[in-house]
DNA sequence: CGTAATCAGATGGTCGCG
DNA sequence: CGCGACCATCTGATTACG
Protein backbone atom coordinates (compact mmCIF):
# COMPACT_ATOMS: atom_id res chain seq x y z
CA UNK A 1 0.00 0.00 0.00
CA UNK A 2 1.31 3.47 -0.86
CA UNK A 3 1.81 6.27 1.02
CA UNK A 4 -0.61 8.13 -0.89
CA UNK A 5 -3.42 5.13 -0.55
CA UNK A 6 -3.33 5.31 3.08
CA UNK A 7 -3.23 8.78 3.44
CA UNK A 8 -5.37 10.16 0.95
CA UNK A 9 -6.31 13.63 2.91
CA UNK A 10 -2.93 14.39 3.82
CA UNK A 11 -1.94 14.71 0.24
CA UNK A 12 -2.10 17.87 0.00
CA UNK A 13 0.35 18.66 2.14
CA UNK A 14 3.05 17.04 1.06
CA UNK A 15 6.08 18.66 -0.18
CA UNK A 16 6.93 18.58 -3.78
CA UNK A 17 10.47 17.31 -3.21
CA UNK A 18 9.08 14.63 -0.68
CA UNK A 19 9.43 12.03 -3.13
CA UNK A 20 8.48 8.93 -0.59
CA UNK A 21 5.64 6.43 -2.00
CA UNK A 22 6.19 4.13 0.93
CA UNK A 23 6.70 3.96 4.62
CA UNK A 24 9.53 2.61 6.22
CA UNK A 25 9.34 0.03 9.08
CA UNK A 26 6.94 0.66 11.99
CA UNK A 27 8.99 1.42 14.90
CA UNK A 28 8.31 1.25 18.68
CA UNK A 29 10.30 4.71 19.49
CA UNK A 30 8.53 7.85 18.33
CA UNK A 31 9.67 11.23 16.56
CA UNK A 32 10.66 13.05 19.56
CA UNK A 33 7.96 16.61 19.47
CA UNK A 34 10.84 18.56 19.18
CA UNK A 35 11.92 17.68 15.56
CA UNK A 36 8.87 18.36 14.32
CA UNK A 37 8.63 21.95 15.92
CA UNK A 38 12.22 22.16 14.11
CA UNK A 39 10.22 21.34 11.06
CA UNK A 40 7.48 23.52 11.10
CA UNK A 41 9.88 26.60 12.55
CA UNK A 42 11.67 26.08 9.53
CA UNK A 43 8.84 26.08 6.74
CA UNK A 44 7.75 29.42 8.63
CA UNK A 45 10.93 30.94 7.50
CA UNK A 46 10.55 29.43 4.22
CA UNK A 47 7.43 27.88 2.99
CA UNK A 48 7.05 25.01 0.24
CA UNK A 49 8.95 25.44 -2.55
CA UNK A 50 11.61 27.91 -1.15
CA UNK A 51 13.19 25.32 0.72
CA UNK A 52 16.58 25.86 0.28
CA UNK A 53 17.75 22.33 -1.16
CA UNK A 54 19.97 21.35 2.27
CA UNK A 55 17.39 21.78 4.43
CA UNK A 56 15.02 19.74 2.10
CA UNK A 57 17.36 17.05 1.93
CA UNK A 58 17.75 17.01 5.96
CA UNK A 59 14.19 17.35 6.25
CA UNK A 60 13.33 14.11 3.98
CA UNK A 61 16.01 12.35 6.27
CA UNK A 62 14.06 12.92 9.16
CA UNK A 63 11.17 11.95 7.96
CA UNK A 64 12.20 8.86 6.80
CA UNK A 65 14.20 8.17 10.18
CA UNK A 66 11.40 8.85 11.62
CA UNK A 67 8.56 7.69 9.56
CA UNK A 68 6.63 10.86 9.78
CA UNK A 69 3.57 12.23 7.53
CA UNK A 70 2.67 15.55 6.59
CA UNK A 71 -0.61 16.49 8.04
CA UNK A 72 -0.48 19.97 7.75
CA UNK A 73 0.88 23.19 5.65
CA UNK A 74 4.68 22.50 6.90
CA UNK A 75 3.66 20.35 9.58
CA UNK A 76 4.93 16.79 9.81
CA UNK A 77 3.55 14.46 12.27
CA UNK A 78 4.37 10.70 13.60
CA UNK A 79 2.04 8.31 12.85
CA UNK A 80 -0.75 8.17 15.83
CA UNK A 81 -1.69 4.70 17.15
CA UNK A 82 -4.81 4.59 15.56
CA UNK A 83 -2.65 4.99 12.17
CA UNK A 84 -0.59 2.24 12.74
CA UNK A 85 -2.86 0.12 13.68
CA UNK A 86 -4.99 0.30 10.61
CA UNK A 87 -1.77 0.58 8.56
CA UNK A 88 -1.02 -3.19 10.21
CA UNK A 89 -4.40 -4.12 9.62
CA UNK A 90 -5.60 -4.70 12.62
CA UNK A 91 -9.14 -2.99 13.74
CA UNK A 92 -8.69 0.43 14.85
CA UNK A 93 -8.41 1.28 18.52
CA UNK A 94 -7.28 -2.74 18.98
CA UNK A 95 -4.75 -1.74 21.47
CA UNK A 96 -6.89 1.25 23.28
CA UNK A 97 -7.88 1.11 26.46
CA UNK A 98 -5.46 -1.30 27.74
CA UNK A 99 -1.89 0.12 27.67
CA UNK A 100 -0.75 3.88 27.99
CA UNK A 101 0.66 5.52 24.96
CA UNK A 102 4.36 4.56 25.15
CA UNK A 103 3.22 0.89 25.73
CA UNK A 104 0.55 0.77 22.98
CA UNK A 105 3.57 2.30 20.22
CA UNK A 106 5.83 -0.79 21.89
CA UNK A 107 3.47 -3.19 21.40
CA UNK A 108 2.28 -1.98 17.73
CA UNK A 109 6.05 -1.84 16.86
CA UNK A 110 6.58 -5.18 17.44
CA UNK A 111 3.68 -6.49 16.22
CA UNK A 112 3.12 -9.39 12.81
CA UNK A 113 1.40 -7.05 9.87
CA UNK A 114 -1.91 -8.66 9.56
CA UNK A 115 -2.04 -9.17 5.64
CA UNK A 116 1.18 -10.55 5.19
CA UNK A 117 0.54 -12.92 8.09
CA UNK A 118 -2.52 -13.86 6.39
CA UNK A 119 -1.50 -14.67 2.83
CA UNK A 120 1.18 -16.87 4.38
CA UNK A 121 -1.47 -18.68 6.57
CA UNK A 122 -4.46 -18.69 3.71
CA UNK A 123 -3.05 -22.43 2.93
CA UNK A 124 -5.00 -23.46 5.90
CA UNK A 125 -8.50 -21.95 5.23
CA UNK A 126 -9.29 -25.56 3.91
CA UNK A 127 -7.43 -27.66 5.63
CA UNK A 128 -9.85 -26.41 9.10
CA UNK A 129 -12.88 -25.79 7.93
CA UNK A 130 -14.08 -26.96 11.43
CA UNK A 131 -11.71 -24.09 13.49
CA UNK A 132 -8.03 -24.65 14.37
CA UNK A 133 -6.48 -25.33 17.51
CA UNK A 134 -3.36 -22.90 17.90
CA UNK A 135 -0.24 -22.58 19.88
CA UNK A 136 0.77 -19.07 19.85
CA UNK A 137 4.45 -17.90 21.42
CA UNK A 138 5.20 -14.31 21.96
CA UNK A 139 1.28 -13.51 21.07
CA UNK A 140 2.05 -9.83 21.59
CA UNK A 141 -1.07 -7.83 20.14
CA UNK A 142 -2.34 -11.33 18.72
CA UNK A 143 -1.18 -11.08 15.12
CA UNK A 144 -1.19 -14.21 14.33
CA UNK A 145 -4.47 -14.89 16.05
CA UNK A 146 -6.45 -11.62 14.15
CA UNK A 147 -4.68 -12.93 11.07
CA UNK A 148 -6.22 -16.37 11.63
CA UNK A 149 -10.22 -14.71 12.30
CA UNK A 150 -9.83 -12.50 9.18
CA UNK A 151 -9.02 -15.60 6.96
CA UNK A 152 -12.51 -16.28 9.10
CA UNK A 153 -11.27 -19.57 9.94
CA UNK A 154 -12.66 -20.47 13.53
CA UNK A 155 -10.41 -20.14 16.98
CA UNK A 156 -11.45 -23.75 18.47
CA UNK A 157 -8.65 -23.00 21.11
CA UNK A 158 -6.01 -20.79 21.47
CA UNK A 159 -3.27 -20.94 23.77
CA UNK A 160 -1.37 -17.75 23.52
CA UNK A 161 1.86 -17.12 25.82
CA UNK A 162 2.67 -13.11 26.48
CA UNK A 163 5.23 -12.19 29.39
CA UNK A 164 3.65 -8.52 29.38
CA UNK A 165 0.14 -8.45 31.46
CA UNK A 166 -0.98 -5.00 29.40
CA UNK A 167 -0.38 -6.71 26.23
CA UNK A 168 -2.37 -9.91 27.51
CA UNK A 169 -4.87 -7.24 28.21
CA UNK A 170 -5.60 -6.22 24.26
CA UNK A 171 -5.84 -9.79 23.44
CA UNK A 172 -7.97 -10.65 25.67
CA UNK A 173 -10.17 -7.22 25.08
CA UNK A 174 -9.87 -8.34 21.01
CA UNK A 175 -11.35 -11.80 21.99
CA UNK A 176 -14.28 -10.37 23.47
CA UNK A 177 -14.70 -7.18 21.01
CA UNK A 178 -14.46 -9.92 18.55
CA UNK A 179 -17.20 -12.06 20.13
CA UNK A 180 -15.14 -15.44 19.47
CA UNK A 181 -16.71 -18.63 20.47
CA UNK A 182 -13.75 -20.69 20.70
CA UNK A 183 -11.57 -20.98 23.89
CA UNK A 184 -9.07 -18.36 25.21
CA UNK A 185 -6.00 -19.84 27.37
CA UNK A 186 -3.58 -17.34 28.56
CA UNK A 187 -0.13 -18.40 29.73
CA UNK A 188 2.53 -15.92 30.51
CA UNK A 189 6.10 -17.31 30.04
CA UNK A 190 6.89 -19.49 27.47
CA UNK A 191 9.83 -21.06 29.88
CA UNK A 192 7.31 -22.16 31.66
CA UNK A 193 6.01 -24.89 28.91
CA UNK A 194 7.78 -28.19 30.01
CA UNK A 195 6.50 -31.19 28.58
CA UNK A 196 4.83 -31.60 31.66
CA UNK A 197 2.47 -28.61 31.31
CA UNK A 198 2.20 -28.96 27.30
CA UNK A 199 1.33 -32.57 28.38
CA UNK A 200 -1.35 -31.73 30.30
CA UNK A 201 -2.77 -28.91 27.63
CA UNK A 202 -3.06 -31.28 25.65
CA UNK A 203 -5.04 -33.65 27.44
CA UNK A 204 -7.78 -30.77 27.65
CA UNK A 205 -7.94 -29.23 24.19
CA UNK A 206 -7.11 -32.26 22.30
CA UNK A 207 -4.48 -31.96 19.35
CA UNK A 208 -2.58 -28.80 18.12
CA UNK A 209 -3.12 -27.89 14.82
CA UNK A 210 -0.59 -24.78 14.20
CA UNK A 211 2.00 -23.30 16.68
CA UNK A 212 3.15 -19.62 15.72
CA UNK A 213 5.35 -17.27 17.19
CA UNK A 214 7.46 -14.42 16.15
CA UNK A 215 10.59 -14.47 18.84
CA UNK A 216 12.00 -11.01 20.57
CA UNK A 217 14.32 -9.14 18.36
CA UNK A 218 14.99 -6.61 21.27
CA UNK A 219 19.08 -7.88 21.02
CA UNK A 220 18.78 -8.08 17.08
CA UNK A 221 17.44 -4.47 15.89
CA UNK A 222 19.85 -2.32 14.32
CA UNK A 223 18.39 0.23 16.55
CA UNK A 224 19.18 -1.14 19.71
CA UNK A 225 22.55 0.88 20.43
CA UNK A 226 23.11 -0.75 24.06
CA UNK A 227 22.92 -4.44 24.12
CA UNK A 228 22.65 -5.75 20.26
CA UNK A 229 24.36 -9.00 21.78
CA UNK A 230 22.64 -11.46 18.75
CA UNK A 231 20.79 -14.29 18.79
CA UNK A 232 22.23 -15.29 22.14
CA UNK A 233 21.23 -12.23 23.80
CA UNK A 234 19.04 -11.65 26.82
CA UNK A 235 15.29 -11.74 24.96
CA UNK A 236 16.14 -12.72 21.49
CA UNK A 237 17.87 -15.77 23.12
CA UNK A 238 14.11 -17.19 23.68
CA UNK A 239 14.13 -17.69 20.07
CA UNK A 240 15.61 -21.29 20.89
CA UNK A 241 12.32 -21.70 22.89
CA UNK A 242 10.14 -21.99 20.29
CA UNK A 243 12.09 -25.24 18.30
CA UNK A 244 12.07 -26.65 22.10
CA UNK A 245 8.42 -26.58 22.03
CA UNK A 246 8.00 -27.41 18.73
CA UNK A 247 9.88 -30.82 19.42
CA UNK A 248 8.04 -31.40 22.95
CA UNK A 249 4.65 -30.50 21.17
CA UNK A 250 5.86 -33.04 17.82
CA UNK A 251 6.90 -36.02 20.66
CA UNK A 252 3.56 -35.56 22.36
CA UNK A 253 1.14 -35.55 19.43
CA UNK A 254 3.00 -38.75 18.18
CA UNK A 255 2.89 -40.63 21.65
CA UNK A 256 -0.97 -39.99 21.45
CA UNK A 257 -1.41 -40.74 18.07
CA UNK A 258 -2.06 -37.40 16.52
CA UNK A 259 0.74 -37.27 13.88
C1' DC B 1 32.76 3.93 -0.55
C1' DG B 2 28.55 6.81 0.12
C1' DT B 3 23.52 6.28 1.01
C1' DA B 4 20.07 4.34 3.51
C1' DA B 5 17.51 1.56 6.89
C1' DT B 6 16.95 -0.40 11.33
C1' DC B 7 10.47 -5.33 15.64
C1' DA B 8 15.71 -0.33 20.94
C1' DG B 9 17.89 0.59 25.84
C1' DA B 10 19.23 4.04 29.36
C1' DT B 11 18.41 8.10 31.70
C1' DG B 12 16.29 11.74 33.99
C1' DG B 13 12.22 14.25 34.49
C1' DT B 14 7.05 15.12 35.94
C1' DC B 15 3.02 13.70 38.26
C1' DG B 16 -0.22 11.37 41.24
C1' DC B 17 -0.59 8.68 45.31
C1' DG B 18 -0.13 6.75 49.89
C1' DC C 1 9.15 11.64 50.74
C1' DG C 2 9.51 7.30 48.38
C1' DC C 3 7.48 4.81 44.69
C1' DG C 4 5.77 3.61 40.33
C1' DA C 5 3.65 4.95 35.89
C1' DC C 6 4.43 7.61 32.24
C1' DC C 7 7.02 10.41 29.03
C1' DA C 8 10.63 13.04 26.37
C1' DT C 9 15.12 12.83 24.98
C1' DC C 10 19.45 10.99 24.26
C1' DT C 11 22.49 7.51 22.72
C1' DG C 12 25.80 4.87 16.81
C1' DA C 13 26.91 0.72 14.71
C1' DT C 14 25.87 -2.97 11.67
C1' DT C 15 24.22 -4.24 7.54
C1' DA C 16 22.70 -4.06 2.49
C1' DC C 17 23.15 -2.20 -1.81
C1' DG C 18 24.66 0.12 -5.89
Amino acid sequence: MSIAEAFPDTQKYWPSWDTREKLNCISTRKAPDSLCGLIRKLFTLHGDEDMPYYRQKEILQACRKWNLVWVGPGQAAPLEPHEIELLLGFDKDHTRGCASMTERYDALGNSFQINTVAYHLSTLKPLYPHGITVLSLFSGIGGGEVSLHKLGIYLKVVIAVEINEKVRGVLKSWWRKSCQAGELKLKNDVRDLTHEVLTDLIDEVGPIDLIIGGSPCNNLSGNNRVSRTGLNGSESSLFFEFPRILNIVTQIMRDKGFL
